[in-house]
RNA sequence: GGCGGGAUAGCUCAGCUGGUUAGAGCGCAUGAUUCAUAAUCAUGAGGUCGAGAGUUCAAGUCUCUCUCCCGCUACCA
């Protein structure tokens, strides 16, 4: 295996248009700070950076609804960001920001190399532009009605409410976000990286060469592979970002993932004067750690940025998490629906490594997980309270009851005694095999089991009894007890480094290095340990109850805003004639069947009054075909045929969507002849 | 529909290149114990490893088909 001498490891920056949740802990901050801390502890050369991502339109959006500037948006949660990271122990060696001078030259820079070098496309196309704000729009900033469901506050890149995706060109009545005013259609030039060029390097170096990667990881980057990589534009017209470095490229800025991955490397630069040697050498292992929807960007967009600028090392390991569900739904920041990092270390003050130990113990290693109370309580009472803390107290208050508090000396070991203390080394093996391949989880495992075996040595050994009869004894259970829990201390402290500080506070010693565990002079005999104290203090169900009253009251919240929502605003006065030429039936379904190949598409065949015709519907996902058949419909039967996945659809059926999004078929009140006119 | 990930004890998950009676933590039952935050320790119950077929001396592990969940993607007149 390749040997390296120095590691940088980087974790995905946080988008600095919210605050942090668990979502983000429990996929990319919590490993790798353990990661990290684990490095570290072993010696070794390791620099950890990290930082805000505050460019992109989101920002900009949020900012003009707020009616703050981007620099405010992105100020605000900052600040807010970094300081529970902090509060967290989350041990960056850097937590920059992507609005730093030093990233505006280094991804400047960057952009400019390529450029000079011709490594990007050039191309001009036609784009939507606001005459009156004298900016072209980006797609977020394009308003128009829905072509799929008529909502007319469907965005240029997606329609909110049926989920369609959609082109800015494909909205109907498109309007200007900023002003009001209709868009015109403008050239402009962007510059693409032709990722199709670079298909072969990335499948030589991830399909050949990283088979080792997490299958997550590795699939999807096959996935993509497999489809082909197109050219991919690194510039956008906008006004909030990196100016693009190029004559007559006034107005255009680096496209956000362009300019973000570079905030690594300007990260590294503010970090330390030193920085080529963790960028350019072979020796350095780079390491990203990232949540699943990075993947591309960090295993296809990134490297191949990085391969046509040259002298840059490729990152050794992607491991990317999966998604945390709360309570059984999707996190969501628009729905409010999240345990904020901020507001728990309010809500939770000194409970810092329970969040971290809870969050690692549940990680989406493999598959999304779900964060509940309940599971987070009985994780702290039974695991830490019981296990972890409960073994420390006992420790450290059998030594203060018969030695004053100070490490008795340890006198002939049995043969118990051996095969307990042989345990440690095992553990140690496991834990270090565990943490360099990713599996913390498991590596959390291994650092409790030490805890596990201090409290069985104890219960084995019982010292409270065999005080009575022979004191020499007691002094050598002890000595190893506390030489245990000097262990634990250094086992846990990649994961809790809080409880570990208060373990090393209570045994009044300095933090040992990595390799003593697994090794038991530790604690010198004669040395007086400071005061025991407790490490962690059970959860009560009301605490867990309010939590929960919490999140209830969020979706509570969340129904009625749907509910109050204010009706679409009337359209534009028509004719009665152009009414009239609506032609709209009262029809029967006679027959329904799911098109194959789709999820949400049923042919269906109905009786009009005026003939039997088939329409295609895309209402598979709300009804099922036996559910339909016999079913009275309203159904728009003049609108041009259109042919749907090989069936000729003619006319449309008239739907109204709930307050979810879902549609509802129309009915007459009463039984109608098929072929009624509705008007 | 296509692609990727997942489906293993009541719950949360391990099971690497196929090899003896399928593991862990929590929960549950029983017993032991009282130094400890009623914490601990031991023992046990509990699994046709999503379904079916196949390859093999041998399959949770490989192949095929199917079902369900998650993500990306196509489909919505």
């Amino acid at each position: 295996m390749k040997k390296f001498k120095r590691y940088l490891v980087t974790s995905a920056l946080p988008y600095a248009n919210g605050p942090v949740h668990i979502g983000h802990l429990a996929g990319v901050y919590v490993p790798s700070d353990i990661y990290v801390r684990y490095l570290r502890l072993r010696g070794e050369d390791v620099i950890w950076v990290c930082g805000s991502d505050e460019h992109g339109v989101p920002i900009t959006i949020k900012a003009r609804n707020e009616g703050i500037t981007p620099q405010d948006v992105v100020d605000k949660y900052h600040e807010l960001i970094k300081e529970s990271f902090a509060r967290l122990g989350m041990s960056f060696d850097i937590y920059s920001r992507t609005t730093s001078e030093m990233h505006a030259k280094t991804a400047s820079d960057f952009f400019r190399t390529l450029y000079d070098n011709g490594k990007f496309i050039e191309q001009t196309t036609m784009q939507y532009y606001d005459e009156e704000a004298g900016t072209f729009l980006a797609d977020r900033y394009i308003v128009g009605t829905c072509p799929h469901c008529q909502n007319d506050r469907a965005y240029g890149d997606q329609c909110e409410k049926c989920g369609s995706t959609l082109n800015a060109t494909d909205l109907i009545n498109p309007r200007s976000a900023i002003t009001g005013s209709k868009p015109v259609m403008k050239e402009t030039t962007h510059w693409y990286l032709p990722l199709n060029e670079y298909e072969e390097f990335l499948r030589q170096w991830i399909l050949e060469g990283h088979k080792e990667w997490k299958a997550n990881v590795y699939g999807q980057c096959k996935s993509w592979l497999d489809l082909g990589l197109q050219p991919r534009a690194v510039s956008r017209d906008l006004d909030w970002g990196i100016p693009v470095p190029v004559k007559g490229a006034e107005g255009k800025v680096l496209y956000v993932w362009f300019d973000a991955p570079i905030g690594y490397i300007s990260a590294t630069k503010e970090l330390t004067p030193d920085w080529e040697k963790y960028w350019k050498s072979e020796d350095t292992k780079m390491v990203h750690f990232i949540g699943k929807d990075n993947i591309v960007f960090h295993c296809i967009v990134f490297p191949s940025m990085l391969k046509a600028h040259g002298g840059y090392i490729l990152p050794e390991n992607v491991p990317a998490n999966e998604f945390l569900n709360l309570e059984g739904d999707k996190i969501s920041t628009s729905r409010n629906w999240a345990v904020w990092l901020h507001e728990y270390l309010d809500e939770f003050p000194g409970k810092e490594d329970v969040l971290r130990y809870v969050l690692c113990a549940n990680a989406p290693e493999t598959k999304d997980n779900d964060f509940t109370w309940k599971d987070f309580q009985t994780r702290n009472n039974n695991e830490l309270v019981a296990v972890l803390g409960n073994f420390v107290n006992r420790a450290l208050v059998l030594t203060d009851k018969y030695f004053e508090g100070k490490v008795p000396a340890a006198g002939e070991l049995t043969d118990y005694d051996r095969d307990t203390l042989s345990e440690l080394p095992a553990i140690k093996k496991s834990l270090e095999e565990n943490i360099e391949n990713y599996r913390f989880r498991e590596a959390l495992k291994d650092a409790m089991a030490v805890a596990r075996l201090g409290n069985k040595y104890l219960a084995d050994t019982e010292p409270w009894k065999v005080i009575k009869s022979d004191q020499t004894r007691v002094a050598t259970i002890l000595n190893l007890s506390l030489q245990i829990t000097a262990n634990l201390a250094i086992a846990i402290e990649p994961f809790m480094p809080f409880t570990s500080a208060k373990i090393l506070k209570m045994l009044d010693a300095q933090p040992f290095g990595w390799d003593h565990l697994g090794t038991f002079d530790i604690l010198p005999v004669g040395h007086k340990l400071g005061k025991a104290e407790l490490l962690f203090e059970k959860i009560e169900d009301s605490v867990v109850e309010k939590q929960l009253k919490k999140l209830e009251d969020t979706k509570k919240a969340n129904l009625a805003r749907e509910a109050g929502k204010k009706a679409e605003p009337q359209k534009e006065n028509i004719s009665f004639d152009d009414f009239g030429r609506m032609d709209i039936r009262v029809s029967t379904i006679l027959a329904a069947e799911k098109i194959a190949k789709t999820k949400k598409l049923l042919k269906l065949t109905i009786d009009t009054g005026i003939d039997k015709r088939e329409i295609v519907s895309g209402i598979a996902e709300y009804y099922t075909p036996e559910e339909l058949v016999g079913r009275q419909v309203l159904v728009l039967v003049n609108l041009e045929p259109r042919e749907l996945k090989g069936v000729l659809s003619k006319g449309m059926i008239l739907m109204a969507a709930d307050a979810t999004g879902k549609l509802v078929l129309l009915s007459p009140g009463d039984k109608v002849n098929n072929g009624a006119i509705v008007g």
